[in-house]
Formats: structure tokens, sequence, C-alpha cells
DNA sequence: ACCGCATGTCATCATGTGAAGACATCGCAT
DNA sequence: ATGCGATGTCTTCACATGATGACATGCGGT
């Protein structure tokens, strides 16, 4: 029997990349790609850092590894949905913001890190809000679309970093209420 | 004598003190606080790294002190008016951003380096911005002022990060224009 | 002219990091 | 059962970084 048991096996390849996988995505949203170190991802997943460039080849190919993972579970959500909104705040309230929103507000060297993370921004947040804009006949849906999820970025990581006290505390409803009325703006005015 | 001439002494605390935060603000704002290391400040100043330990006692003294001298010339600013808004934007567009703006999304794990940051931006931008909303009678002005301040903040990094191309290209005006409009609906509604 | 101190330069240390490889150990096919 | 490949553990390397101190050098007061 090669497969398909898994029960508890001791040497399990497929579950140790997935360890390493969740505690990367966890990491690298709490404390960004260069604070985060392979030993901790290693010792949050309890699996020896090494097997990371096994498995992946380098910090910077898992990193890579996580933003599929988060595009992979995540439908293009259009921002300014009440539903949709609230669905990915309360993500965001779980498990943290995603660790691709820190790469908008500061860059990465590395040009592969930088496009996989545009690419994966865009279609899941940009794209649907500047269809949505499109539709309503605005003029420049796609300026709007981005400064719209710069702003939502904005509020998402000041939320989760200590800068903004009374953000971090407050009531997510009552974020969802203001960031939507926030969001919101970008369609107002013609 | 002492002083006052300063024509082009090769010898000059003074200058090389200067030489050394002006690098450091451009840097700090260009890269962020960790990935900014004292040799490439020293290069870009011309001036050796290791006076910033003579001088500053350190990077994160050094980063400090850059804080301190934005807030310096930067008089309290209410973003929803709009001259005060201009000549923000028109600050950033020449000079970028100040460094502070990224702490405030990617916390730092400096505790003295976060407080001062907190204190320099509420200062400067949120503070005015919620006595404006008392003003106003708005409901949470402190939580609404907050979250304008986020969301600026995620849209000023966004543009001179490389994640959103068309914020990034777009006639700081038509910027300015929509940013307004964002602003502005954190006190749209009661 | 000379000496002391401020200023600047250089070498080096301690630490942390990503990466790679040697070795051990377990599972499976035969 | 047994040998081989897959999986995991540990050590070590090469490099970058912040910090420190020894040493050199020039300015200014006497």
């Amino acid at each position: 029997m090669s497969e398909a048991s898994a029960g508890e096996r001791r040497r399990d390849a497929a579950r140790s990349r997935e360890l390493l996988l969740r505690a990367a995505i966890e990491l690298f949203a709490e404390r960004g790609f260069d604070r985060t170190t392979i030993r901790e991802i290693g010792e949050r997943a309890g699996v020896d850092p090494a097997l990371i460039a096994r498995y992946y080849g380098g910090k910077t190919q898992l990193y890579l590894a996580t933003v599929q993972a988060e595009h992979g579970d995540a439908t293009p959500a259009d921002l300014l949905d009440e539903e949709r909104l609230a669905g990915l705040l309360d993500r965001f309230e779980q498990r943290g913001p995603g660790p691709a929103f820190q790469t908008v507000v500061l860059p990465s060297d590395d040009s592969a890190v930088q496009d996989a993370v545009r690419a994966h921004l865009h279609r899941r947040l940009v794209d649907p809000l500047r269809e949505r804009l499109e539709r309503e006949g605005l003029d420049r849906p796609q300026l709007r679309a981005e400064l719209a999820v710069a702003a939502f970025t904005g509020v998402v990581l000041a939320r989760s970093g200590g800068g903004m006290p009374e953000l971090a505390a407050a009531d997510p409803a009552e974020v969802r209420a203001l960031l939507h009325d926030l969001l919101a703006a970008t369609a107002g005015t013609a």
C-alpha cells in the first residue's frame, strides 16, 4: 500500500511539505518575508528547516508557493460586494492578511516574487473590481480599482500592525462598515 | 572662529551628521528599515558607516533621528483639507513618502521605533483629522481618523512600490482627486 | 611650533542567515 | 529478510550585517 491510508506515518514527505507550507503562510503573514527565517518556519512546523530546501528549493520558492496556495482557495473577490468583503475580513481576522499584501507596500528585491504577488493580487482583487467599475461606466476603472485595493491593503495591514491602536482594537463589524463606505467612494463620483 | 563660516572643511562633524541623516531618510523611505544597511547609508552619504555609531549611537537611533527630522518641518496636516493634501502629495512626489509610513503597515520588532513612529504619525496626521471629525460631530472620530490615515498610507506606499502599475504611472492630480474622494468618505455617513 | 582632541579610516568580532552536504534511519519492493 | 531509495537529522560553510575599538590624521588653542 503506497498511499491513501495516510494514517500517522512518521515519515511522510507530503505531510512535511504541507506542514512547512502552512507554517510559512502564517509566519510570512505575521512578519513579512525578510523577517521570517527558515529556522522559525521549521520550528513552527515541527519539521527540520533543511527540508525547505529539499521540497521547495529555498526560502524564496517557498514564499511563491504560499502565494500560490492562497491563490488556489481564494476566489476572485469584488471588494464592493458586502458579502465578499465580510468573508475576506473574517478570514484575515483568523489567519491574518496573506503574505502578499506586504509586498505591495514594501517592494521586494526579487523580481520573481514581485511579479507573482502582483499577478496574484490583481487577479484576485483588482480585476474583479475593475470589471465592476467598467460595468458601471466609470472613468479610469483600472486606476480606481488599484487605488481601492491599495487603500484596502493599508487598512488591513495597519490593523494587524501596531501603529493604529483603535483600529486594531475595533470591532470587526464596525471596521467592515467603515471600510465599505471608504471603498464605495471609488465608485461614487463620475 | 569656531562656526558659522562652514565653508568646505574637510573634517566637519556637523556636515557628516547631516549627510548621513539625509542619506538615511532617502534609503529608509525607499527600502524600509530592515532592508537598509549602514554600509549603504555610508556609501550614499560619502561618509564612513562607522560614524553612524559615533554620531547617532547605532542604526536604530539614526532611524529615530530621521523620523524626528521629518517631524520637525512638517506641520500637522488635515488630510481632508485639499491644500494640505496637495502639499503632502507634492512632497512625496519629490522625496518619496517618509520612512515612517512603512512601519505602520509592517511592524518593527524594536518597540522604541514602533512607538516613535506611532507618535509621529498620530500627531501629524491622525490627530488633526480626528479633531476635524469631532467638530463635525461624527461618531467614532478616532477610529475614522486612523482608518483614513491607514488607507492613505496604503495608497501612498503602493504608488511608490511596484505592485500597482497604473496607480504608479497616473497623473498626480488625478490621484489626488480620487484620494480626496476616498478620504472624504470617512466623513460621509453619520 | 607643538600638543591635545576631535574627526575620520580601517580591521575585526559576534551574530544570524540561507544553503548545501554528510550521515542516519525508515519503508517498500523484491 | 534484505537491499535500495526515500525521508529526516545534524553539521558546517559562506556571506552579510551591526557594532566596536585601534589607529591615523588634521584642526585649533597655546
